[in-house]
DNA sequence: AATAGTTTCAAACAGTTGTTTAAATTCGTA
DNA sequence: TACGAATTTAAACAACTGTTTGAAACTATT
């Protein structure tokens, strides 16, 4: 009971490795090692390697919002400026930091859900969904469904999430220059926040009565 | 010499249990018992399980090519159809077959490059970035530097790539009637290549001169 | 200082890992 | 059919896996 100090010494050790190897690959070994205790402290103090993981994700969304929360806006501040500030929270939260080990296990998690994932999506993902839910509701010209503005916010994650996913391809893709001169976290958040206001702005909504007989005459189109 | 039938079977099995479990995680019998080969089949064949990875990820991407071929257009099509139809074929690529292992172990490389990645990036990723590449620069309202259609190329990758990354994730945030009412192939077409367009077609670079003039004014302010 | 409770540790556990081996089998060809 | 090469096989290899064990070391209360 005196020392979680040992406890967390583990936690902090195993981000890194779940991180870089997924849970399966990740040793207990390679684990205690990093976090310099015995093979025997992680199922003392967790119980076994599943446990460990599962409370190493948890930490990790932990750390992120704690350490970067999303801004409250008062309403003088434009939605077109609130969503230049949730874009670039958005991309320092994913890119910001050196040490990128939260980030990378949450992605995983993302990828290919397991247990941990659920409390991840409620207690992270979805708080922070609504809030860019809001603000395009603030930035569509005219109403639009529910389902729409779900399609609008995440295809503001997804520009954003994109760049961290393939983070370690891109230097294959662009030169060095290329990536410095205009991949920073604050050209980044200049393009993509510019992406998206343009475009949401512009957004018109189909009724869906139209879609319908657009789609059947592009049916008939593809059939002839 | 005669059988390379039990290679190709063994090729075949590997795919989905590296693009499930990740090259480390997975195991050489478990591939071996899917392909209904003995455990030494792997060394015989392709020497080690590394070499077996390797040409997996290869035939990864050759198998997609091959059998979703990016369409090449008569100048008769409009870029704004020529993009809607990328964005069809990029989405059916990612999420269309029901055997998802060649995309899953892709997105994988991507990552998490290996050496594997390197080819992968340059026989299959940068052509049909090039092809995006024109067709951007078609809808572009005015010229922009080669950095700036970039951006908007990752721009409407990221958003395809977005829905496959997590793809498992999207029934935790959504319901299973909004899944499949707004969120089907055609569907998803429909909304990214609209989005884009309108934030493509908006597009205005701002010349580095002002670029440079206004982040100095932001800093100042920032600084107060 | 003695005791009870907690924490650490090296060692061992049974099971799995990728790879090798050498014998058995199959195959094409003379 | 008989021979040599190619392929398949079960068994074995050493290294590594997560977890357990029981004794040692430590801590705090009496």
């Amino acid at each position: 009971m005196a020392s979680d100090h040992v406890k967390h010494q583990i936690l902090t050790a195993a981000g890194p490795v779940f991180a870089e190897c997924g849970f399966k690959a990740a040793t207990v070994r390679e684990i205690c090692k990093a976090a310099d205790v015995n093979v025997a402290a992680i199922n003392y103090y967790f119980g076994d390697k599943q446990q460990l993981y599962h409370e190493t994700v948890r930490l990790a969304h932990q750390l992120k919002s704690e350490r970067l929360p999303m801004p409250e806006w008062p309403d003088t501040v434009s939605p077109k400026e609130q969503l230049r500030e949730y874009v670039y929270v958005m991309l320092q939260r994913m890119l910001g930091e050196q040490d990128m080990w939260q980030t990378r296990l949450m992605m995983r998690e993302i990828m290919r859900p397991t247990d941990a994932c659920r409390s991840m999506v409620e207690d992270y993902f979805r708080p922070q969904f609504e809030r860019l839910l809001k603000i395009v509701d603030q930035l569509v010209p005219s109403p639009v469904s529910k389902e729409k503005s779900h399609q609008l916010a995440f295809s503001v994650i997804g520009q954003c999430f994109f760049y961290l996913a393939a983070r370690d391809t891109f230097p294959m893709m662009l030169s060095r220059k290329e990536l410095k001169s205009h991949f920073s976290i604050d050209q980044l958040t200049d393009h993509i926040s510019g992406f998206a206001f343009a475009a949401i702005s512009k957004c018109i909504e189909e009724p869906a009565s139209i879609r319908q007989t657009r789609e059947q005459n592009s049916k008939k189109a593809k059939a002839k």
